[in-house]
DNA sequence: TATGCATATGCGATTTTTCATATATAATGA
DNA sequence: TCATTATATATGAAAAATCGCATATGCATA
Protein backbone atom coordinates (compact mmCIF):
# COMPACT_ATOMS: atom_id res chain seq x y z
CA UNK A 1 0.00 0.00 0.00
CA UNK A 2 1.41 3.20 -0.95
CA UNK A 3 1.63 5.99 1.89
CA UNK A 4 0.15 8.54 -0.64
CA UNK A 5 -2.38 5.81 -2.37
CA UNK A 6 -3.50 5.43 1.37
CA UNK A 7 -3.68 9.13 2.75
CA UNK A 8 -5.81 10.06 -0.34
CA UNK A 9 -8.68 7.24 0.63
CA UNK A 10 -8.35 9.29 3.83
CA UNK A 11 -8.58 12.55 2.50
CA UNK A 12 -12.51 12.80 2.31
CA UNK A 13 -15.23 13.10 4.64
CA UNK A 14 -17.09 10.74 3.81
CA UNK A 15 -14.13 7.94 3.00
CA UNK A 16 -12.18 8.87 6.87
CA UNK A 17 -15.97 8.24 8.70
CA UNK A 18 -16.42 5.45 7.13
CA UNK A 19 -13.07 3.63 7.60
CA UNK A 20 -13.16 4.87 11.23
CA UNK A 21 -16.54 3.34 12.21
CA UNK A 22 -15.88 0.48 10.34
CA UNK A 23 -12.62 0.54 12.58
CA UNK A 24 -14.52 0.48 15.35
CA UNK A 25 -17.57 -1.66 14.80
CA UNK A 26 -15.70 -4.17 12.56
CA UNK A 27 -18.41 -4.86 9.87
CA UNK A 28 -21.05 -1.91 8.54
CA UNK A 29 -23.26 -2.18 5.52
CA UNK A 30 -23.70 0.67 3.05
CA UNK A 31 -27.36 1.53 4.97
CA UNK A 32 -25.91 1.61 8.23
CA UNK A 33 -23.09 4.06 6.82
CA UNK A 34 -25.79 5.88 5.05
CA UNK A 35 -27.66 6.28 8.46
CA UNK A 36 -24.82 7.47 10.42
CA UNK A 37 -23.43 9.85 8.11
CA UNK A 38 -26.96 11.10 7.30
CA UNK A 39 -25.53 11.59 3.22
CA UNK A 40 -27.07 9.77 0.28
CA UNK A 41 -26.81 6.47 -0.22
CA UNK A 42 -25.25 6.88 -3.97
CA UNK A 43 -22.98 9.17 -2.44
CA UNK A 44 -22.05 6.63 0.27
CA UNK A 45 -22.16 3.95 -1.53
CA UNK A 46 -19.42 5.45 -4.61
CA UNK A 47 -16.74 6.37 -2.00
CA UNK A 48 -17.35 2.49 -0.20
CA UNK A 49 -16.35 1.14 -3.89
CA UNK A 50 -13.74 3.19 -3.80
CA UNK A 51 -11.89 1.92 -0.88
CA UNK A 52 -12.59 -1.12 -2.04
CA UNK A 53 -10.68 -1.03 -5.58
CA UNK A 54 -7.85 0.40 -3.22
CA UNK A 55 -7.75 -3.05 -1.65
CA UNK A 56 -8.59 -0.89 1.84
CA UNK A 57 -11.84 -2.68 2.18
CA UNK A 58 -13.64 -5.85 1.34
CA UNK A 59 -17.38 -6.53 0.93
CA UNK A 60 -19.51 -9.99 1.95
CA UNK A 61 -22.61 -10.33 0.74
CA UNK A 62 -25.46 -11.27 3.00
CA UNK A 63 -28.93 -11.78 1.87
CA UNK A 64 -29.74 -8.33 0.78
CA UNK A 65 -26.76 -6.68 2.23
CA UNK A 66 -23.37 -5.68 1.83
CA UNK A 67 -21.08 -5.47 4.55
CA UNK A 68 -17.58 -3.83 4.53
CA UNK A 69 -15.01 -4.21 6.59
CA UNK A 70 -10.76 -3.49 6.66
CA UNK A 71 -9.30 -6.18 4.12
CA UNK A 72 -6.92 -8.93 6.55
CA UNK A 73 -4.15 -8.11 3.40
CA UNK A 74 -3.92 -4.23 4.04
CA UNK A 75 -0.04 -3.82 5.57
CA UNK A 76 0.02 -3.50 9.23
CA UNK A 77 0.97 -0.15 10.00
CA UNK A 78 -2.60 1.66 7.81
CA UNK A 79 -4.21 -0.58 10.43
CA UNK A 80 -2.35 1.40 13.40
CA UNK A 81 -2.78 4.36 11.77
CA UNK A 82 -6.67 4.23 11.71
CA UNK A 83 -6.77 2.95 15.34
CA UNK A 84 -4.33 5.55 16.41
CA UNK A 85 -6.43 8.14 14.77
CA UNK A 86 -9.54 6.58 16.52
CA UNK A 87 -7.97 6.60 19.90
CA UNK A 88 -6.93 10.47 19.58
CA UNK A 89 -9.63 11.77 17.76
CA UNK A 90 -12.57 9.30 18.77
CA UNK A 91 -14.94 12.87 19.05
CA UNK A 92 -14.56 12.90 15.19
CA UNK A 93 -17.48 10.25 14.90
CA UNK A 94 -19.24 10.52 18.12
CA UNK A 95 -22.14 11.87 16.29
CA UNK A 96 -22.04 9.49 13.95
CA UNK A 97 -21.68 6.04 16.28
CA UNK A 98 -25.20 8.46 18.04
CA UNK A 99 -26.97 7.63 14.77
CA UNK A 100 -25.73 4.17 14.03
CA UNK A 101 -26.58 3.23 17.50
CA UNK A 102 -29.90 4.88 17.35
CA UNK A 103 -31.13 3.66 14.49
CA UNK A 104 -33.68 0.80 14.34
CA UNK A 105 -34.50 -2.48 12.33
CA UNK A 106 -30.26 -2.68 11.87
CA UNK A 107 -29.46 -6.17 9.77
CA UNK A 108 -28.28 -8.87 12.12
CA UNK A 109 -25.60 -10.64 11.66
CA UNK A 110 -21.92 -12.13 13.54
CA UNK A 111 -21.02 -8.70 15.05
CA UNK A 112 -17.26 -7.87 15.76
CA UNK A 113 -17.18 -5.31 18.52
CA UNK A 114 -14.68 -2.53 19.54
CA UNK B 1 -5.80 19.00 14.34
CA UNK B 2 -9.22 17.88 13.27
CA UNK B 3 -7.95 14.76 11.45
CA UNK B 4 -9.77 15.39 8.35
CA UNK B 5 -7.76 18.43 7.81
CA UNK B 6 -4.75 16.62 8.49
CA UNK B 7 -5.00 13.63 6.10
CA UNK B 8 -5.88 16.38 3.26
CA UNK B 9 -2.54 17.79 4.09
CA UNK B 10 -0.63 14.21 3.62
CA UNK B 11 -2.90 13.59 0.59
CA UNK B 12 -0.55 15.07 -2.42
CA UNK B 13 2.85 14.14 -3.21
CA UNK B 14 4.51 17.01 -2.65
CA UNK B 15 3.17 17.78 0.82
CA UNK B 16 3.77 14.11 1.90
CA UNK B 17 7.00 13.81 0.50
CA UNK B 18 8.07 17.46 2.17
CA UNK B 19 6.57 15.99 5.38
CA UNK B 20 8.68 12.67 5.32
CA UNK B 21 11.98 14.18 4.76
CA UNK B 22 11.25 17.24 7.47
CA UNK B 23 10.40 14.25 10.18
CA UNK B 24 13.39 12.42 8.48
CA UNK B 25 15.71 15.28 8.76
CA UNK B 26 14.33 17.57 11.60
CA UNK B 27 14.67 21.06 9.68
CA UNK B 28 14.80 21.67 5.79
CA UNK B 29 15.09 24.98 3.64
CA UNK B 30 13.23 25.22 0.48
CA UNK B 31 15.61 25.06 -1.39
CA UNK B 32 16.85 21.69 -0.27
CA UNK B 33 13.58 20.22 -0.30
CA UNK B 34 12.80 21.52 -4.15
CA UNK B 35 16.34 19.38 -4.71
CA UNK B 36 15.47 16.57 -3.59
CA UNK B 37 11.98 15.97 -4.74
CA UNK B 38 13.09 17.25 -8.12
CA UNK B 39 9.94 19.55 -8.20
CA UNK B 40 9.54 23.75 -9.39
CA UNK B 41 10.95 25.87 -6.40
CA UNK B 42 7.21 28.15 -6.98
CA UNK B 43 5.46 24.30 -6.48
CA UNK B 44 7.60 23.41 -3.07
CA UNK B 45 7.01 26.97 -1.57
CA UNK B 46 3.24 26.68 -2.49
CA UNK B 47 2.95 23.74 -0.53
CA UNK B 48 4.99 24.35 2.37
CA UNK B 49 2.96 27.87 2.83
CA UNK B 50 -0.23 25.11 2.81
CA UNK B 51 0.88 23.14 5.28
CA UNK B 52 2.50 26.05 7.60
CA UNK B 53 -0.93 27.68 7.46
CA UNK B 54 -2.43 24.21 8.28
CA UNK B 55 -0.27 24.86 11.50
CA UNK B 56 1.56 21.37 10.61
CA UNK B 57 4.74 23.35 10.16
CA UNK B 58 6.51 26.44 11.10
CA UNK B 59 9.56 28.40 9.36
CA UNK B 60 12.36 29.91 10.50
CA UNK B 61 14.61 32.59 8.56
CA UNK B 62 17.84 32.41 9.28
CA UNK B 63 19.98 34.79 6.70
CA UNK B 64 18.68 33.90 3.00
CA UNK B 65 17.38 31.14 3.97
CA UNK B 66 13.80 29.35 5.65
CA UNK B 67 13.76 26.49 7.00
CA UNK B 68 10.52 24.59 8.00
CA UNK B 69 10.23 21.90 10.82
CA UNK B 70 7.38 20.19 12.34
CA UNK B 71 5.35 22.81 14.45
CA UNK B 72 5.93 21.61 18.10
CA UNK B 73 2.31 22.15 18.94
CA UNK B 74 1.20 19.56 16.77
CA UNK B 75 -0.65 17.14 18.68
CA UNK B 76 1.42 13.57 19.61
CA UNK B 77 -0.46 11.30 17.63
CA UNK B 78 -0.11 13.36 14.27
CA UNK B 79 3.47 13.19 14.71
CA UNK B 80 3.58 9.59 15.65
CA UNK B 81 1.54 9.13 12.72
CA UNK B 82 4.62 10.64 10.46
CA UNK B 83 7.12 8.56 12.48
CA UNK B 84 4.94 5.04 12.03
CA UNK B 85 4.80 5.88 8.20
CA UNK B 86 8.80 6.30 7.53
CA UNK B 87 9.05 3.68 9.68
CA UNK B 88 7.02 0.92 7.64
CA UNK B 89 7.64 3.18 4.25
CA UNK B 90 10.87 4.34 4.49
CA UNK B 91 12.03 3.08 0.90
CA UNK B 92 9.11 5.93 -0.26
CA UNK B 93 11.44 8.85 0.44
CA UNK B 94 14.89 6.79 -0.83
CA UNK B 95 15.27 8.70 -3.62
CA UNK B 96 14.64 11.91 -2.46
CA UNK B 97 17.09 11.07 0.47
CA UNK B 98 19.85 10.25 -1.92
CA UNK B 99 19.20 13.77 -3.73
CA UNK B 100 19.75 15.62 -0.82
CA UNK B 101 22.26 14.01 0.19
CA UNK B 102 24.41 14.55 -2.90
CA UNK B 103 23.25 18.40 -3.10
CA UNK B 104 26.36 20.50 -2.67
CA UNK B 105 26.44 23.90 -1.25
CA UNK B 106 23.63 22.90 1.31
CA UNK B 107 22.92 25.79 3.74
CA UNK B 108 24.86 25.46 7.19
CA UNK B 109 22.59 25.27 10.38
CA UNK B 110 22.58 23.44 13.75
CA UNK B 111 21.26 19.82 12.43
CA UNK B 112 19.29 17.60 13.99
CA UNK B 113 19.56 13.87 12.42
CA UNK B 114 16.75 11.36 12.73
C1' DT C 1 22.65 47.35 -9.16
C1' DA C 2 22.48 42.57 -9.72
C1' DT C 3 21.69 38.15 -7.77
C1' DG C 4 19.43 34.58 -5.24
C1' DC C 5 15.95 33.39 -2.52
C1' DA C 6 10.89 33.15 -0.82
C1' DT C 7 6.29 34.57 -1.56
C1' DA C 8 2.02 35.97 -4.00
C1' DT C 9 -1.29 35.77 -7.71
C1' DG C 10 -3.95 35.08 -11.97
C1' DC C 11 -5.52 31.65 -14.85
C1' DG C 12 -6.10 27.50 -17.30
C1' DA C 13 -6.23 22.52 -16.77
C1' DT C 14 -7.05 18.59 -14.31
C1' DT C 15 -9.04 15.96 -10.83
C1' DT C 16 -12.38 15.06 -7.58
C1' DT C 17 -16.79 15.22 -5.85
C1' DT C 18 -21.60 15.48 -6.13
C1' DC C 19 -26.10 14.89 -7.96
C1' DA C 20 -29.68 12.72 -10.63
C1' DT C 21 -31.05 8.83 -12.57
C1' DA C 22 -31.04 4.15 -14.28
C1' DT C 23 -30.17 -0.77 -13.63
C1' DA C 24 -29.60 -5.11 -11.10
C1' DT C 25 -30.39 -8.24 -7.38
C1' DA C 26 -32.55 -10.18 -3.37
C1' DA C 27 -36.25 -10.53 -0.08
C1' DT C 28 -41.15 -10.33 0.88
C1' DG C 29 -45.88 -11.02 0.42
C1' DA C 30 -50.16 -11.72 -2.25
C1' DT D 1 -45.26 -17.12 -9.83
C1' DC D 2 -45.50 -12.26 -9.96
C1' DA D 3 -45.39 -7.66 -8.17
C1' DT D 4 -43.44 -4.75 -4.76
C1' DT D 5 -40.02 -3.08 -1.85
C1' DA D 6 -35.40 -2.38 -0.39
C1' DT D 7 -30.94 -2.68 -1.34
C1' DA D 8 -26.43 -1.99 -4.10
C1' DT D 9 -24.21 -0.55 -8.25
C1' DA D 10 -23.30 2.08 -12.52
C1' DT D 11 -23.12 6.20 -15.24
C1' DG D 12 -23.31 10.79 -17.31
C1' DA D 13 -22.85 15.42 -16.42
C1' DA D 14 -22.43 19.44 -13.59
C1' DA D 15 -20.04 21.66 -9.91
C1' DA D 16 -16.31 22.38 -6.96
C1' DA D 17 -11.79 21.91 -5.49
C1' DT D 18 -7.18 21.38 -6.46
C1' DC D 19 -3.11 21.80 -8.90
C1' DG D 20 0.53 23.64 -11.92
C1' DC D 21 2.56 27.11 -14.63
C1' DA D 22 4.04 31.63 -15.59
C1' DT D 23 5.07 35.69 -13.82
C1' DA D 24 5.52 39.42 -10.55
C1' DT D 25 6.94 41.18 -6.04
C1' DG D 26 9.66 41.65 -1.88
C1' DC D 27 13.76 41.17 0.69
C1' DA D 28 18.50 40.43 1.85
C1' DT D 29 23.13 40.48 0.35
C1' DA D 30 27.34 40.91 -2.40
Amino acid sequence: MNPLIFYKCLADETRLRSLLLITCEGELCVCELTEALGESQPKVSRHLAQLRSCGLLEDRRQGQWVFYRLAPSVPDWTKKVLQRTLDAERTFIDENLRKLHRMGDRPERARICC
